[in-house]
DNA sequence: TTTTTGACCTCAG
DNA sequence: TCTGAGGCCAAAA
């Protein structure tokens, strides 16, 4: 859960997307627009990756490699130090990629609208 | 200050 | 079913 005080409420939609990235377990992805739609903007999907590419210069860690889009597919892995860097992060937590494209997407697929309630 | 551009998604035709 | 345009919001030009 994503605390939301009152006094965070301008707090900056990377933080949120940050946040919720932070909290997919290792072996699952998500998605942009699964992110977008929990955090209220249905449509927003495309400032999510903006803020994917923020996370590289965060402070925190991001395991940006666990978002993709709806597709399955890659499409970020050239915006990672390597090319492969992506698939291999992924690979190292038992998920499956052939061709930039996440096998079993729909099993390992991790709704933060239905998993954070 | 206005315009353009994104690691995308959804809706209308 | 498939294709094209619009929309989301912030940063860089």
């Amino acid at each position: 859960m994503i605390p939301r005080n009152p006094t965070e409420a301008h707090r900056n939609f990377f933080q949120e997307v940050h946040e919720v990235v932070r909290l997919v377990p290792p072996g699952r992805v998500t998605t942009y627009g699964a992110i977008a739609h929990y955090l209220g903007s249905r449509r927003g999907a495309r400032m999510v990756g903006w803020a994917m590419m923020a996370a590289h210069t965060a402070t925190a860690y991001v395991p940006a490699h666990r978002v993709i889009n709806r597709n399955g597919q890659l499409t970020g892995r050239q915006h990672f130090a390597t090319p492969t860097a992506m698939q291999q992060a992924l690979e190292a937590e038992g998920v499956v990629v052939v061709e930039d494209e996440v096998q079993d997407f729909k099993t390992r697929f991790w709704d933060p609208t239905t998993e954070l309630e």
